[in-house]
DNA sequence: ATCCGCTCCGTACCATAGTACGGAGTCAAG
DNA sequence: CTTGACTCCGTACTATGGTACGGAGCGGAT
């Protein structure tokens, strides 16, 4: 157990100096006392208490988070139920942050799909879908969805949502995703499971919802509702 | 096409006023000129513009990335090749956020599934989790992942991974995980489908690995290889 | 005796995406 | 002719998690 000078105490915990008086002012770890105009020595319980705040912060807790962790520690009325709770609040932070990426990488793989990859911006169907969303799901519209805003130059387009069941996971809406972008006419797709739904942008003077239909349920889903 | 003020144009692009100079600011919209003393007026083409950042904002593009859009849509001399490489690589960084995110959850999981809920916190076994990590995923092991450290107080413990076919989405991942949860002497659990595996932390002298290949196949999974 | 490396401490700065505030001006209605 | 609503503009502040800088002091080696 020897005394370990900041230096040391920062390299013994993998972080930075600079990151333990940073925590120090958060009041995240004590500042120790200085002996008389030496420099201060970090206990091990210190860098306990480092590695401690670093493998919640890789666990996605927020330093004020890891405060109140610490203090629930130190804290011996504290019950074990606390710490649960605090977990599975961040569990649910987690599955929200995924779900929101995953909506993101939806929309993302819809308008890279349509690219064309090469040519002039003119025709440039991604600036397109942003310019002109096709439809906004964070955003309730007012009007009923079956009628979609149909901006000017994508006119002759139509949007549809298909409700499918037995589509429960990532995989089998990237298969309905895959079949539903090789078929002519259709322009965006956008498949989601949980619940199992598909919403595409086709042109209907080249397919048309059964066609469409046909192609999801052909690997076995059923489709439960076209709207 | 009327005159639109600043508080007019931000109604309009859903915005707030303060953001509109914030993004004059940033140089992302023009800062119309000032007619006399009266105040400026925002043209269509500005709402354009804000609601195109809104889009992309959306998408999850920065602020930063978004101006580099809005340069190339009046680049006359751009290739609809740039705008598709700036959406893949979004579309990659998504990813590689949500791995990150998945692998977060799932060790929250575990966690969560091997707390008492009850009790002091003398047996908290999340707590104890944070200040003993026991397998670093981010930190890549020098060692042989066969042979992982054992920290002092967890030695009988043991950590073996099963790889799993027929596991391909998130549900079935969690049927094998409630599974495998219930069994006596599992102490965590960690499933992934894509590629279908589990990594389960036990106590070899109440169940073994056979008996949990069994509770994996019980559904109709097949567990491929352990280690 | 002086330089190097380290420490201590306060303060400023980074990115990100805004939000808020305060003072001054303008315009229309009451 | 005052009040309220709006505008303009600069500056400061929010949260998050640090990083960097500069001056001062201290101990050991050269």
């Amino acid at each position: 157990m020897r005394i370990r000078t900041i230096a040391a105490a920062a390299r013994a915990a993998e972080v930075n100096v600079e990151t333990i008086r940073f925590y120090e002012r958060r009041g995240l770890i004590a500042h120790p006392a200085r002996p008389g105009h030496g420099p201060r020595h970090y206990p091990e319980e210190t860098i306990a208490r480092l590695r401690f705040i670093r493998e919640a912060q890789s666990l996605g807790f927020t330093l004020a988070e890891i405060a109140e962790l610490l203090d629930l520690r130190a804290d011996p009325s504290a019950d074990c139920a606390d710490v649960r709770s605090r977990a599975v609040a961040r569990r649910e932070d987690v599955r929200i942050k995924i779900a929101r990426l995953e909506r993101i990488g939806a929309a993302l793989d819809a308008l890279i799909a349509t690219c064309p990859s090469r040519g002039s911006l003119g025709a440039c169907t991604i600036l397109d879908a942003i310019e002109h969303p096709i439809a906004r799901e964070a955003a309730p519209s007012p009007a009923d969805p079956t009628e979609q805003r149909q901006p000017e130059g994508v006119s002759t387009m139509k949007t549809t949502t298909f409700a499918i069941d037995g589509m429960h996971c990532e995989g089998c809406a990237e298969t309905v995703r895959g079949l539903l972008e090789h078929e002519a006419g259709v322009k965006a797709v956008q498949v989601g499971h949980a619940p199992g739904s598909a919403r595409v942008l086709f042109d209907p003077a080249i397919i048309d919802e059964n066609r469409l239909t046909a192609t999801i349920e052909r690997p076995g889903y059923r489709v439960t509702a076209v709207k």
